[in-house]
DNA sequence: ATGCCATGTGCTACATGA
């Protein structure tokens, strides 16, 4: 079994591109993140015709998730329950026994900005669901664009960008609590290169030069860590016309 | 210190991203 996660900055303008991604990368489950569009123009009909099934949930310009799979996801869940948020970021289904949840973390902005006590608010949230769906669900996925570096190993220059959004301590002890709920990084499972980053800005040639970040994970839980065979970042789709700017992570579980 | 680019809205500039 394999699932992807990929930040496709507007589903509307990368649709193209995420077909002849999947027609290339057969998984069988792909999250999407920053998807930008309201669920009554949501492109489900072209998705289905790739041979997917789609749960979405979406919003006006901003935000907005999928969860594409050849097995129709049951027990489908939007935003963490019990959260009130005005912002599209979760979407979690059941598919083929994984309990699979696909999220996109809120920015934060500036350590010292609203945005940051937002995100350090929808962090601990994400944190409390997830521990009660540990339990229903002990074989589960939480993957998607955490903008969140986990070490300095995930960054291009961690002495410039040190302390700075998606650099900081508070936001690593909160992916390090994710991590002690009883789930791994499914990349650092495997001997990876050196600066192997998920997202890259699109100015000042950050691509060509490698100046990137590791900001896309997969968390694979403890019942599933014996049988994650690899993880990989699919950089291809970065060099496509109109790129996103984030690229696929593909998980492969045996 | 800021914009550098890209997207969506739709204000022919602005908010947001990371």
């Amino acid at each position: 079994m394999q699932l992807a996660t990929w930040n496709v900055n507007s589903l509307t303008v990368r649709l193209p591109q995420v077909l002849d991604w999947l027609a290339a990368n057969p998984v069988d489950v792909l999250v999407l993140q920053e998807t930008k569009t309201t669920d009554d123009k949501f492109p489900h009909e072209a998705i289905e015709a790739a041979g997917y099934k789609v749960a979405f949930f979406g919003q006006k310009t901003y935000n907005g998730v999928a969860l594409l799979s050849r097995s129709e996801a049951t027990d489908v869940v939007k935003n963490i329950p019990g959260f009130e948020d005005d912002m599209a970021r979760v979407i979690a289904g059941t598919v083929d026994g994984v309990r699979v949840v696909g999220a996109y973390f809120p920015n934060g902005q500036a350590p010292d900005s609203d945005k940051f006590v937002y995100k350090m608010r929808w962090l601990e949230a994400l944190q409390n669901w997830l521990r009660e769906e540990l339990k229903q669900h002990p074989k589960l996925v939480l993957m998607g664009d955490f903008n969140i570096t986990v070490d300095d190993r995930d960054v291009w220059d961690p002495v410039a960008l040190k302390d700075t959004i998606h650099c900081t301590v508070e936001e690593r002890d909160h992916f390090q609590a994710l991590i002690d709920l009883g789930t791994h990084d499914a990349f650092r499972l495997f001997e990876q290169a050196e600066k192997s980053y998920s997202w890259w800005d699109y100015r000042e040639f950050a691509f060509r030069r490698n100046r990137g970040l590791r900001i896309d994970h997969i968390l694979v839980s403890d019942a599933l860590k014996a049988s994650t065979q690899a993880c990989v970042i699919d950089k291809a789709p970065r060099k496509n016309e109109r790129p996103s700017d984030h690229v696929p992570v593909i998980v492969t579980l045996g």
